[in-house]
DNA sequence: ATGAAAGCGCTAACAC
DNA sequence: GTGTTAGCGCTTTCAT
């Protein structure tokens, strides 16, 4: 190896290219033009000749080329991204949620990149972290709760817009989308009241979720307004999980003084809530009355649970907007904005409306016989 | 240590830098270093003194830097994110495949991008472009079908690792995670065979897709090796929804020589097949046999369709791993890995194993009035 | 209308 | 051990 002057232009390779990307100099070599003409055409800037972009987008197809987003995001541009992360994908409410940010994002010509969180905090800020190095234009979240704190304000901070759905983040300004829950959870609660119960507990969910809190709150609220004081040993806490609703409604039912109406803040617990009941050999609705958060339809057959329907799809469509405006530039103040949830009464809490439409057990062809054989066993 | 010639160093700004972003440049002036020493403390790279790394370390800390991963992966280095295609989130299945992936992923420090293509094949071909314009390290993808042959050798071109999980691709050479499909088609299929039943019908999802086709396969197989010529009438395509489940066992079930038994390609169409048979008054199990693909415990109650059950998480490990590998440079061929399918049998195809545990509608507290009031309706 | 140079934030290669 | 230089693929500014 001899030195040489630096008569050639490009002498050593000092940053690895990915093999076999295509970039704008090839586009542009081959067009016979600069690189710059090939973003101009890649922009759909005015100023370029028709017979030239004419020849640049020739040579863009025959070779193949995407232009990098990164090389783009790294010069200020957008990268066409936001992340949304949700705690629990199993849950059919973030399904939805996720749906519907879909929906708007996709018309607005972004990409979605989705996370699971899993409910783990420390999964939500490595994910936070790795969406925030890579720049991605914006990020909805569903928190796990306040440890998302830091995460989030490291994000703000550098210019990446946040809109919060389903549950707040303390210490942190920014859009919050939700849906109502004190007030349906009193609702909620009212109604088995009416029904005549007297011990009502509560499968409240994760205490570090806002939405949890909201929730109990209103089961309070109720209990409180009609004369009873709130039994704490009646508030059970944990995960949103069918295991969790199995083992805590497990808990409650063979106490000797069992609650004989459980109110779940979520239809996945409330799933757990009527598995722990089963094996118990109580009947939901006669034996025990059952409402819920999230109106899901699982059950092969009819809606079934009584339950408090928040509107997911909306939740998550109202979130993607917002997020759409910040990205826009709107700098208005950050709102929280509450969206409508509907009770639907249906059998779960001991009503029977009437008709065919309220029972899902009906789903399985089942006749007397074999119903009380199975669940008399 | 202040050069005056370093003050004319930055005269105009011919990018926009991010705002608010905190990039190596400061943390170095902070430290009292260069941008390489930063890069080397960051890197975990030996050659720095502990004393210069503490310092680093320090204003990294107080600065909250965080190095961005675009410019990282613009010199050739990895992003440490994988994207994940799945073409239904809302199929229970899909979300165990992630969650298995995610398993994997995680203990390997890459983050996981998840897509959701709602088996458009438009919205994965965006989806597959914008990650590969992302220049993710590497892609897991469930596709909808042939349509991602394009899309999928440009990303193997660009140098992008790909594996493909539960359908094939024409033209693709990639690693494919499936599970059994042909076989335990014509298990179920037989199963219902022994059951007596002669008029067997398929529901069969999607024709686009591979899975699809496997299914198909085994049933017809197993009504040829038992004499009877499949009947076109009675294999149904469409999607894997619980909708399309329901419209094509309504169209099914309301013919003058419905079949007795149905086989399901998935469980949403499962379900949706028996949403159709309760609107028409048919007892499943009784007055229709279901078999479906997939283990779906969806019914508040035990597990009662007897299913093929595919190791859903097993498959997203599995291919997880394998891309892992080729991350990691392995160029061995491309294989096609078939995990085992477990057939489960159950209550819905008309055996009763006996025990309570076989019966969701057990669940609600059925008894005998309320159920022959609803049934008969 | 088109191009050259500079710079985005980072790291590989090469000094010292 | 640490700094300097060049260059990743793109776009902005300024010149032609």
């Amino acid at each position: 190896m001899r030195p040489v002057t630096n008569m050639t232009k490009k002498r050593r390779t000092r940053s690895r290219p990915l093999p076999g990307l295509v970039t704008a100099a090839q586009v542009a070599e081959r067009a016979g033009v600069s690189k710059m003409t090939v973003s101009r055409v890649v922009n759909g800037s005015k100023r370029v000749t028709d017979e030239t972009r004419r020849a640049v987008k020739t040579a863009i197809k025959e070779l193949g080329f995407v232009p990098s987003q990164l090389a783009r995001r790294l010069t200020g541009r957008r990268l066409g991204v936001v992340a949304l992360l949700v705690p629990d994908l199993a849950n059919p409410f973030f399904t939805q949620v996720i749906h519907g940010c879909e929906d708007v994002m996709r018309d607005a010509g972004f990409t979605i990149l989705l996370g699971n969180s899993g409910e783990a905090p420390h999964r939500e800020k490595s994910f936070l972290e790795t969406v925030g190095a890579l720049q991605v234009d914006g990020v909805i979240l569903g928190a796990t709760g306040d440890a998302a704190t830091a995460a989030v304000q490291r994000l703000q901070r550098a210019g990446i817009a946040v809109v919060l759905i389903d549950r707040s983040v303390a210490d942190v300004d920014a859009d919050l989308v939700v849906g109502a829950a004190v007030t349906p959870a009193y609702l909620l609660t009212q109604h088995l009241l009416g029904h005549g119960h007297r011990r009502i507990a509560m499968v409240g969910g994760s205490p570090e979720a806002s939405t949890s809190r909201d929730r109990i709150r209103g089961y309070r609220d109720a209990l409180r307004d009609h004369g009873i004081e709130p039994d704490e040993r009646l508030i059970m806490g944990g995960a949103f999980t069918r295991e969790v609703g199995k083992t805590t409604g497990a808990a409650l039912l063979v106490a000797p003084d069992r609650p004989t109406a459980i109110v779940a803040a979520n239809s996945l617990l409330a799933f757990g809530v009527i598995d722990a009941a089963l094996d118990l050999d109580l009947r939901v609705a006669k034996d025990l009355a059952v409402v819920s958060f999230d109106d899901v339809e699982v059950t092969a057959g009819r809606p079934f649970l009584t339950c408090a329907d928040q509107p997911a799809e909306e939740v998550g469509r109202i979130a993607a907007v917002r997020l759409l405006k910040r990205l826009n530039g709107d700098e208005s103040p950050a709102e929280t904005i509450v969206l409508d949830t509907q009770v639907r009464i249906r059998a779960s809490c001991g009503c029977d409306p009437g008709g065919r439409s309220t029972d899902p057990s009906a789903a399985f062809g089942e006749n007397p016989a074999t119903g009380s054989q199975l669940a008399g066993e």
